[in-house]
DNA sequence: ACCGTAAACTTTACACTGTAAACTAAAACC
DNA sequence: GGTTTTAGTTTACAGTGTAAAGTTTACGGT
């Protein structure tokens, strides 16, 4: 009675290749169903809704981000140089992967449901191991201030180097690899606890 | 022969209307239409299509940031204080105007036409701004590197800063002040001319 | 063998969206 | 007074997400 063969994996197959090739906003429950073969309510036999389709991509961009960040931290022992890596991977995720990022960290919020918080704490477990390997870079320097909090001014950076450069509103005179070059020292150059302000 | 008296003025008050209640997702064409009380294809006759009605609000907010900046430089001699000034009042526009700071700097671009170029120069002014004050902080310090692309981390700071608050990313464990007092430390110590890397 | 039920869909339909094309009424000009 | 222009309206099309109901197929039990 099974019309396809696993439709539930057709159909993610032909959501992540609309995504990829045309960007979210040409993702559309018709044309899966049309790329897939089936009609457009079908889908809606294995996911709740079009939010719920994306989730399960985000799912999928943050595990393959954080698969890339453990590489950073497996193929360098010292933990600045982790640190270093994780920072320039993160911004080499983003670029070369703009459709995934965008569904990641940019959708709009206010259209769309909120990413499920018992999936969400799978997608921190790499804002954590920021905050771990900043940690550790420092050293035995004094952690007066929170590393959570100084692994978030790192994500901020990274994210709005990375958002910025995907909606290309950088000057075309910086070159993307100075931009990232450039971003990645910043990024470095707080590993020097930030001194707060008076 | 006019119907209503300023229906281009009318049209824009009740999107910019729509825009503060509502957010961009809910701004429609008929909507607006209906709150104006005409036709959705009358708003044709005044605005290109819906991005060039969202265009002249794009403008409108790039005004009154560029104005928030500018009173940034007038309450402040110091050029160091005005700097730090400058990157508090962003994430505070950002923060106080999340639906303007949205279209202004997060609207997808791949389903939206882009800003148009003339009037993008008079938004670039505020990066300008930044950069220049930068620069005159720094005082004498050699401007090895070039003062744009400094700004450009800052304002990539500030910006993924603002995203992620806005996007309600930020640990609920980190309080909204703290956010914005660790963001422009982080931002003060960019003064200090990064040094780069091997 | 037959009947009931449940699974895996399809069909149809609704309420939206942006916007193109054609039509209309009133004012302005010669 | 007739013509053109302005300022709209009406109608229509192609697209969106998705709810509700209908259909087909397979399986389990008696």
């Amino acid at each position: 009675m099974a019309k396809y063969d696993n439709l539930r994996e057709q159909i993610l197959e032909q959501t992540r290749h609309l995504l990829v090739e045309n960007g979210y906003s040409h993702v559309s429950m018709r044309k899966v169903a049309n790329l897939v073969g089936c009609t457009p309510t079908a889908i809606y036999l294995y996911f709740e809704n079009k939010d719920a389709l994306i989730h399960a991509l985000i799912e999928e961009g943050m595990d393959s981000l954080h698969q890339k960040i453990e590489e950073c931290l497996a193929s360098e022992s010292n933990s600045a140089a982790q640190f270093k890596l994780m920072c320039s991977s993160f911004l080499e995720y983003g670029f070369t992967n703009p459709e995934y990022y965008v569904i990641m960290f940019q959708l709009p919020t206010d259209e769309m449901a909120p990413f499920p918080a018992e999936k969400y704490r799978r997608a921190r477990r790499n804002l954590q191991q920021f905050a771990d390997v900043l940690h550790k870079a420092r050293g035995e320097q004094q952690p007066l201030l929170d590393p959570l909090v100084d692994a978030t001014m790192v994500w901020s950076l990274l994210h709005g180097a990375t958002s910025l450069y995907l909606a290309q509103r950088i000057d075309t005179r910086i070159s993307r690899d100075v931009f990232a070059t450039r971003t990645v020292d910043c990024a470095m150059s707080m590993l020097n606890p930030i001194q707060q302000s008076s």
